[in-house]
DNA sequence: TCCAGATGTAGCGCATCACGTGACAGAGGG
DNA sequence: CCCTCTGTCACGTGATGCGCTACATCTGGA
């Protein structure tokens, strides 16, 4: 992703953008490796560097927890009652607060 | 939210639901007064539990703590120099994995 | 051939944070 | 009056992001 696309475009070395991020370089080899989260903080630092939303880099982090958080609660999720929320309710809480 | 539109619709109390999720009340505590994060671990139990997507629940934590890192690292962002990056290929990165 | 820079990897220490537990106080209902 | 629910605090623990130091490897230029 990052590695792949947007540094070899912005001609940019692991070193230099660890530099420019001014984040230790090994903290930046962290996440390229997949060895460390994308913290809000380091996606606020991606979106100023070469303008992909925050939120993007966010999304790939948040669906890779929460595809490690279901498969590691699996047995204790299923313990868990399943409540009935009215489709009406459902739908009105997700277009106030749903992201456009 | 949590507790103004879901747990008033179940009829469920801050104690039951907490026995119910499997975690300790001053947990569930912790997360309705803006304590502590909504984790992934606890969207998959609140998710299970009342049939809201998992990533609503951490949408929303998201967009807030992206508000407050961005806040934080205010002056260290301007530090960050700002590449250009082809709109061809950011709308084609957001396509290959932006979420529908 | 030699060397400087980039990279991958490992270990250590620090700070933060979610979580569980125990404890205490106030409010409200039977 | 007693019980439950609730809010809040303090303490300890485990996990984790981060910076730092150190070492090995590789590559391109002098």
């Amino acid at each position: 992703m990052l590695r792949n696309w947007v540094l070899p475009e912005l001609r940019l070395t692991v070193t230099q953008t660890a530099q420019e991020l001014e984040i230790a370089r090994q903290t930046l080899h962290r996440v390229l490796a997949g060895k460390a989260a994308v913290t809000p903080e380091m996606a606020a630092r991606l979106a100023r560097l070469c303008g992909m939303p925050a939120h993007f880099w966010l999304d790939l982090q948040l669906a890779h927890d929460l595809w490690h958080a279901q498969h590691a609660l699996a047995d204790t999720l299923e313990r868990i009652p399943v409540h009935a929320l009215p489709d009406t309710l459902k739908t009105d809480i997700l277009t106030r607060h749903g992201r456009t």
